[in-house]
DNA sequence: GGTCTATGTTGACGGCGACAACTTAGGAAA
DNA sequence: TTTCCTAAGTTGTCGCCGTCAACATAGACC
């Protein structure tokens, strides 16, 4: 009590001056409002009313509401990395550990649906701000390297695959999402299922 | 001239009232906006006031901006599915068919990112109104019996193809307008390129 | 101790979607 | 032909929203 609010940290140690990491504060409260409400459920004003702040203080740490978005995509894009990238440490087989990496990626899109639509969401993020690119990247080549671990490639002939896996994961969490069909593990190791067929072709011999 | 603007047609013979199929034109207006500027162009009021119309009166037709955007999400199904459609009227064999409806499928979404967008959009449309459903099961049986045309298959394992290859197709037009990648045409016959192996899975015999 | 600047506040502007109350006019019913 | 009903359109208002400018405050740094 006694409003010594100060000693309530936050969960970061950077407190720089009033309030305690507004900063970090908007991006909860927002990605809260985003993952609850969808995409048109995220208010700069309402968040900061919820934080106790005037409905102007957002804009000291982020310009535009477009920047605060690309801030919660970013982080979006950080966990999926870490997703995929302990999905992979799983399995014994090439096979396992990428239906291990595929079966990841599905299920980070199906727990955060509203947030993984805001990720490939080219009007209302930057989606060339480097704090967003970097971890997409290496997204991208965790999935190559799963690639290349199921055949021997060339560069072109794994990237190549792996934008044919990529581009089937994305339209299968998302038409999934939409409700065109639905299964809680379509990947699961040895299940029949369009993973399957597309597996044997991203496996075939060069 | 001469303000007698009733003689001037605006392509459908129906004119109800006063303005001259009001409908129709906010839905020309809205999605002019919608394909020049993105979906936060869109706007109700811009439309009436570029139709010389009060700002209240789209409300007349539709009911909410939700309803209006679905409309022109369901126009946008019924323009993919005649695309579709006269692509498969190409080819002479039933591997160029296939090519020549992933070609169409991509060229859609091409000369149309935003509408494309929309239509996908679950948020900010009824996906389950069945004007829009309705082409959209219609596309996707066009596409299931272009499989069904490239290898003799039982219904379920069709559909599961189908579905591999409906989410590829998806997510490819997604991603390359995000700029991850991008071709002009990825599908021409012959072509090498991720839509080959693909087709080798999708069409190898049970 | 004095100043500088990042942080936060207040107030305002214009735009938006939605709603309610009112007006107009086309078409049907008498 | 006259009456009336109701679809179509108008005006005004409400409460949001993001953004900006002008002002206040309080750490931080010299």
């Amino acid at each position: 009590m006694l409003s010594m609010s100060t000693l309530t940290e936050t969960k970061s140690a950077k407190r720089p001056y009033h309030h305690g990491d507004l900063p970090a504060a908007l991006l909860r409260v927002c990605r809260d409002q985003l993952e609850k409400g969808g995409i048109d459920a995220v208010s700069l004003r309402a968040a900061a009313r919820q934080l106790g702040v005037s409905h102007a203080a957002p804009i000291k740490h982020f310009p535009t509401k477009t920047a605060l978005l690309t801030a919660i995509a970013a982080q979006g894009y950080r966990e999926a990395l870490d997703v995929l990238s302990s999905a992979l440490t799983t399995g014994t087989t090439a096979t396992a550990r990428i239906r291990a990496l595929c079966q990841a990626f599905f299920d980070f899109g199906r727990h955060h649906p509203n947030l993984y639509q805001l990720m490939s969401m080219a009007d209302l993020i930057h989606l060339d701000d480097p704090a967003l690119e970097a971890p997409r990247r290496a997204c991208f080549q965790r999935m190559k390297d799963s690639v290349r671990d199921l055949a021997p490639l060339r560069d072109d002939e794994a990237e190549e695959r792996t934008i044919l896996l990529w581009s089937f994961l994305h339209g299968y969490v998302l038409l999934s999402q939409n409700g065109v069909f639905s299964t809680e593990r379509p990947f699961a190791d040895g299940k029949p299922g369009p993973l399957t067929h597309l597996l044997a072709a991203i496996g075939s011999s060069p």
